[in-house]
RNA sequence: GCACCCUUAGCUCAGUUGGUAGAGCAACCCCUUUACACGGGGAAGGUCGGGGGUUCGAGUCCCUCAGGGUGCACCA
C-alpha cells in the first residue's frame, strides 16, 4: 500500500498535480481518446460548448456551478464510451469589457476614449482582454474541467470574426437585417445603445403633474417628465371619450417655456380613459409608445429635445440643462403661468442600464435591427417560429419543462431586436458606405469606403457559438461531427439573451438546431438564501473554497441537492461536509489495499449481495436523466454508509468479504468520478489492478 | 396587468410515472473500538402552507385561498 495513505487526504497537494497529468495525457482531447484507444473510432460522439466566461471576469461560484455540472455529464459520457468534447472559450463581452477599461484609463489617465482615439482605446482593451484571459482560464483548471484546450475559441478572434460577417451578410441579403431610424433605449452613461434584454426596471417614487399647455389649450394634460413637454407635437385621448371628443382634430399653437410648440389633438385606442386625465401628451422623440401613436396620425418625430448626454436641446432657459433640472424649471414656470393643476405622488419603474446603472433615455437613432416578425425567405416562416418551433416539437428540450412556457411567452412579446451598439470594442458592423452605395459582409476594394462606426451587440456572436467554435463557416470535420451539440447548460438569466438567440442564429444560418437539450442551472445564494453580489460582500470565493476543503468538496456541494431551474443556497458547512468525505473515501481505500494483498477484479453478478448492481442501475439512469444532483447524493450515501459502515465492518469479521472489497472500491470509484474527479483519480493511481491507466477514461460500469 | 415557480423534520432541500414520508447539517445520548474522531453507535424530530375535490389510496392530480419568489409587459 501506497504510504500516502497514511496520512489524511490532502486535497491542495493533490489537485494540481493530476490536472497536470490527464493535460498531459491529452485525453480531454476525442481525437487523442480513440488515438490511445480509450474511445473506440466509431463510437457516437457526445458535445457540450461551454459558456464563455467574460475575459474580464474573475471566477465566481456561478462558474464553479456551471464547471461541475457540465463537467459530471462530461466525464461521465467519456466513461460510457463517447467521442465527448467540451469545448471551451471565453467572451470579449463588448460593453462589460469596454467599460472597466475607459474606467480605468480615466481613473489613471485622466483621458476620456475620445481622448485616446478608437485606435488606441481598443490597444489597451486588446492588452487587458489578455492577461484578464490567462487568470480567467487558469481559473477553470483548477476545477478540474476536463476541456479540450487544443480547440479553445473567443468571440473575437478571426475564426469566430468571419463566422459573424457571414451570417450578418446572409441575414442582410435575407433582408432580416435592416438599418432604421427608431426610438432605440439610450443609455447616457455608457453612451451606447442597448437591447430591451439590457434594461432593468427600478421601482422608484415620482411625481405626476398635471398641467396645460396654455391658457387657452382645452386639456389638461398628465405626465411624469414635464421636461420633454417642449419636444410634444399633439395630445392623444381614447376615441370613446365624452370629454374630449369636440376637440379631436382640432390644433393649437402655444409657447412653452419659451419653446414653440405646436399641439394636434388625435383620437388613439391605446389612450387609458381612465389613467391621469385621460389624455397623453405625445413626445414622439422620446418615447417608444407616442412614436407608435404619432406615426399612426401622422404625425411629427422630428421634435428632438434631449441629446445624449440626457441635456436639453432647445432654445430659452432650458437649454443645455440636465434633464433632472429641467424638470423643476418647467414646473416652477408652469405655476408661475397659472397652467399647473396639481402634482400626485405616484410610483414609476424607471428603465435603467443593466451594465451602467444610468436611466435609459429614449432617443431616435440609426440603428441595425434584425427583424423578427418578417418571413424568412425559402422557409415560409418569421425567425419568432423559427424560435418556437424547436422547442415546441420537443426537437429541443429545456430541462426543467416548465422553463419552456417562460421562453414562450418571451417570444410572443419578442420586437425587433437592434444589434448596433456605440462602442469600439466588438465586431465592427460588416457594412461600408461610399455615397450611396453600400457594401455588405466583406471589405470592398477601392477607394472612398468607409466603414460603419458602430459594432455589433455581443449577442449577435454569442449566437454563433455552437457552430463558429467547430470551424463554420469552413467545411471542418469538427462541424460535421460535433454540431448540433448535445447540451447546453446555463443559467436562467440568459435565457433569453443567449438560449433564444443560438436557436434563432442556427436555425436562420443552418436551418438546424444548436443543441438537443438545455439544462438551466439555479443561481448560487449564500446560506442565507441571499444573490451573492459585490455590494453585500457575501461572495464566496471558489478559488479560497479549493484552497480550503478542495475542489472536489466544492462540486459536490455544488451537485448535491440541486436541482435543475432552482437557485441553491451553499454553506461552508455543507462544502466542509464533502471534504470530510473525500478523507472518508482516502481512508476506505486505505483499509481496502491494506486488505489486498492479490486484488482480484469481480464481475457484477459476484457482487450482488452488496447492492452494487442496484446502485448502478440508479445513478445511471440518475445522470441520464439530468439527475445529477440524486446520483451524487446516492453515491456519497452508499460509500459512505454501505460500503464503509457496513461491508467493511462485516468484513473485519467475515473473511469472506475481504476479497471482494477491491472491485467494490473500484466501481465506488468510477460512479464518483465525475462528481469528484480529483481523489477519486489519485487513489486509482495507487489501485494495482484496473482497466485503464487513468480513472478518466475506464470503463463505466454496466448497469445491467 | 399577464405568465411561471415555490411553501415537506430546527435549518437547507430531495421525494422521477399517485401506493400511508427521506437525506445533509444542527441539536441530544453513548463510545478515544487497531481504515478514518475530518470517526463510530443510538435515540429524537413532520396532521407534507389552509380548505375543498378526484381516487380503493394524494406530498404527488384538479379547484380555491394565503404567503414568498421570478420572468415579461405597462407606467401619459
Amino acid at each position: 500500500m501506497d504510504e500516502k495513505f497514511l496520512k489524511p487526504y490532502d486535497p491542495t497537494a493533490t489537485e494540481g498535480r493530476i490536472y497536470a497529468a490527464w493535460e498531459k495525457s491529452g485525453l480531454f482531447n476525442p481525437d487523442e481518446c480513440v488515438k490511445q484507444g480509450a474511445t473506440p473510432a466509431d463510437a457516437p460522439t457526445y458535445s457540450i460548448v461551454l459558456p464563455p466566461p467574460n475575459v474580464t471576469g474573475r471566477l465566481h461560484m456561478g462558474h464553479a456551478l456551471m464547471l461541475a455540472v457540465e463537467d459530471s455529464f462530461v466525464r461521465y459520457k467519456r466513461m460510457r464510451g463517447f467521442r465527448t468534447l467540451w469545448l471551451p472559450g471565453t467572451d470579449h463581452a463588448a460593453i462589460a469589457t469596454q467599460s472597466v477599461v475607459e474606467k480605468q484609463v480615466k481613473k489613471e489617465e485622466g483621458k476620456s476614449r475620445h481622448d485616446l482615439g478608437r485606435e488606441e482605446l481598443l490597444k489597451r482593451i486588446e492588452a487587458f482582454a489578455a492577461q484578464s484571459h490567462d487568470t480567467i482560464v487558469n481559473q477553470l483548471k483548477t476545477m478540474g474541467a476536463s476541456l479540450d484546450w487544443s480547440r479553445e475559441a473567443f468571440t473575437l478572434d478571426e475564426k469566430r470574426s468571419r463566422a459573424v460577417r457571414t451570417v450578418f451578410k446572409r441575414m442582410y441579403d435575407a433582408g432580416l437585417i435592416y438599418r432604421g431610424m427608431r426610438i432605440v433605449n439610450w443609455d447616457p452613461k455608457g453612451q451606447t445603445t442597448i437591447s430591451d434584454d439590457e434594461i432593468v426596471y427600478e421601482e422608484r417614487a415620482a411625481k405626476l403633474y398635471t398641467f396645460r399647455y396654455s391658457k387657452d389649450f382645452p386639456i389638461p394634460v398628465a405626465t411624469t417628465r414635464p421636461e420633454t413637454k417642449v419636444g410634444d407635437v399633439g395630445v392623444a385621448v381614447h376615441p370613446d371619450d365624452a370629454r374630449y371628443k369636440e376637440f379631436v382634430g382640432k390644433e393649437y399653437d402655444a409657447v412653452f417655456c419659451d419653446v414653440p410648440i405646436h399641439i394636434k389633438v388625435v383620437a388613439d385606442k391605446e389612450v387609458d380613459p381612465a389613467f391621469g386625465t385621460g389624455a397623453v401628451g405625445l413626445t414622439p422623440a422620446h418615447s417608444k409608445i407616442d412614436w407608435e401613436i404619432a406615426d399612426r396620425h401622422e404625425l411629427s418625430h422630428e421634435s428632438v429635445v434631449i441629446n445624449e448626454y440626457a441635456k436639453m436641446t432647445v432654445s430659452g432657459r432650458l437649454n443645455g440643462k440636465k434633464t433632472a433640472e429641467a424638470r423643476g424649471i418647467v414646473v416652477d414656470w408652469l405655476k408661475s403661468e397659472g397652467l399647473f393643476e396639481k402634482e400626485e405622488d405616484t410610483v414609476q419603474s424607471v428603465a435603467t442600464a443593466e451594465r451602467t446603472g444610468g436611466v435609459i433615455e429614449p432617443l431616435p437613432k440609426l440603428q441595425w435591427w434584425v427583424e423578427v416578425d418578417k418571413e424568412v425567405p425559402g422557409r415560409g416562416k418569421t425567425l419568432k417560429e423559427l424560435m418556437l418551433e424547436p422547442v415546441r416539437s420537443g426537437a429541443i428540450k429545456i430541462i426543467p419543462e416548465h422553463i419552456e412556457k417562460t421562453y414562450y411567452h418571451w417570444i410572443e412579446n419578442l420586437r425587433d431586436w437592434c444589434i448596433s451598439r456605440q462602442i469600439w470594442y466588438g465586431h465592427r458592423i460588416p457594412v461600408w458606405y461610399r455615397g450611396e452605395e453600400i457594401a455588405v459582409g466583406e471589405a470592398p476594394t477601392g477607394d472612398g469606403w468607409a466603414q460603419d462606426e458602430d459594432t455589433l451587440d455581443t449577442w449577435f456572436s454569442s449566437g454563433l457559438w455552437t457552430f463558429s467554435t467547430l470551424g463554420w463557416p469552413e467545411d471542418t470535420e469538427d462541424f460535421h461531427t460535433y454540431h448540433p451539440t448535445d447540451l447546453l447548460e446555463t443559467g436562467p438569466d440568459i435565457i433569453f439573451f443567449w438560449v433564444a438567440r443560438m436557436i434563432l442564429m442556427t436555425e436562420f444560418t443552418l436551418g438546424t438546431i444548436p443543441f438537443k437539450t438545455v439544462y438551466i442551472h439555479g443561481l448560487v445564494r449564500d446560506a442565507q438564501g441571499r444573490k451573492m453580489s459585490k455590494s453585500l460582500g457575501n461572495n464566496m470565493d471558489p478559488l479560497d473554497v479549493k484552497a480550503r476543503f478542495g475542489a472536489d468538496a466544492a462540486r459536490m456541494a455544488l451537485i448535491v441537492g440541486n436541482t435543475p431551474g432552482t437557485d441553491m443556497r451553499i454553506s461552508e458547512d455543507k462544502i466542509k461536509g464533502y471534504s470530510r468525505f473525500a478523507n472518508k473515501l482516502w481512508n476506505i481505500a486505505r483499509f481496502v489495499l491494506e486488505h489486498s494483498d492479490t486484488p482480484m477484479i469481480r464481475d457484477m453478478q459476484e457482487l450482488e449481495r452488496y447492492g452494487i448492481s442496484q446502485l448502478v442501475k440508479e445513478v445511471t439512469d440518475d445522470i441520464e436523466n439530468y439527475r445529477a444532483y440524486l446520483a451524487a447524493e446516492k453515491v456519497y450515501h452508499y460509500i459512505w454508509h454501505t460500503f464503509a459502515d457496513k461491508i467493511l465492518e462485516e468484513s473485519k469479521k467475515d473473511e469472506t468479504i475481504q476479497s471482494d472489497l477491491y472491485s467494490i472500491l473500484l466501481v465506488c470509484l468510477k460512479l464518483l468520478h465525475p462528481f469528484m474527479p480529483f481523489v477519486t483519480e489519485e487513489i486509482w493511481q495507487s489501485m494495482p489492478a484496473k482497466d485503464a491507466r487513468f480513472l478518466m477514461v475506464s470503463r463505466w460500469p454496466q448497469p445491467e
